[in-house]
DNA sequence: ACGGGATATTTCGCATGCGAAACTTCTCCC
DNA sequence: GGGAGAAGTTTCGCATGCGAAATATCCCGT
């Protein structure tokens, strides 16, 4: 793997990037990427024994840790968009392992919390979603788990941001649109 | 992820499984879902502007670089189950930006390659995949991106040896079965 | 040479995963 | 209070993403 040379017109170094830290970055990147789709991987398989699959058991343990949640809540704490929990939410709700209960305040919005069915079935189930990353992560030390926490957090804070900015630009892009057309 | 069961305290238990060491787990498994996940997103908004999909950049960028590959290299290189590969070849090939050859000496493997439309829009698309997450990576400075490759590799291969361990004992079963039945 | 197992790819059915558009309900401002 | 716009959810069409089974080819022992 190791390739001295990446097709030179590429982002191969923007700025202060030397090769040093280009190689770096990118074999981090590739261990993300890695661990985050063998560990989805596994998931699923485990999730099979059960009849579930792996993000069902993740809506399963997150329910069952918090009482009922808004769809978009759920959507939130599982980095993914509402419509795709939907489809999510209606073949387990087919299954009568959650329900749907439209919010009597805010009939926008609708509570999703687990049936009798789904919290049997959820205290049945061992594992938590990414597991097997877990499980490597316990074989670290402390010091190590430590550094690492500190170090995703602020690679997360930089994302978001980025994310942020991004999406303001686009906004602002939509309203001169709208408004000058 | 609130332990069901009553204040058991912060313990220390032989295992690491303390709920000290539990709640950075949980932390690390949320960052890393977190940052995949953006970082994909973002990469598919941004491939988009190229009549793109993220997984087709992303073929496309290691075709550049590399002359051609066999299906299986190309799953393997993009943690891809050869089913995915195929379908995402199939549409680049409709498109005409790569094409399918059989290998001379063994007709089992189909080599694929760019073509030169292929190649002058892969030279054309300055992103990587995951280009964000990169960005995010450049702010760190030298020390702690070499203490994050190094755990993450330590990571990768923990993670490699549960999955062998498992793919091992999955195996023999299947041979028991296959065997003594 | 030949037959069975191994290897590489494709096909099929299903579950995400997403953005854009449609709907419903709420909110705020005049 | 009424209408414009915001907020929450769903629908739709398309592209992954996967495992299991089907296909095609190779390889190895006899």
């Amino acid at each position: 793997m190791t390739n001295p040379e990446p097709s030179s017109d590429a982002v191969a170094t923007p700025k202060g990037g030397s090769a040093h830290a280009d190689e770096d970055i990118a074999r981090i990147v590739e261990a993300i990427v890695y661990l985050y789709t063998e560990s989805r991987r596994v998931t699923k398989e485990l999730a099979r024994a059960f009849g579930l699959t792996g993000p069902q058991v993740t809506v399963l343990k997150m329910l069952e840790g918090i009482g009922g949640l808004s769809l978009s809540d759920l959507s939130a704490r599982m980095s993914a968009r509402n419509s795709t929990v939907t489809g999510i939410a209606d073949r387990m709700e087919r299954d009568g392992l959650v329900e749907r209960k439209r919010d009597e305040d805010d009939r926008r919005i609708v509570r999703i919390r687990l049936t009798d069915e789904g919290r049997a079935l959820a205290s049945e189930i061992p594992v938590e979603s990414m597991e097997v990353f877990g499980a490597a992560l316990r074989a670290l030390d402390h010091e190590e788990r430590r550094s690492l926490r500190r170090i995703l957090r602020r690679l997360s804070d930089q994302v978001a941001e980025l994310v942020e900015t991004k999406e303001t630009e686009l906004r602002q892009r939509q309203a001169e649109q709208g408004d000058g057309a």
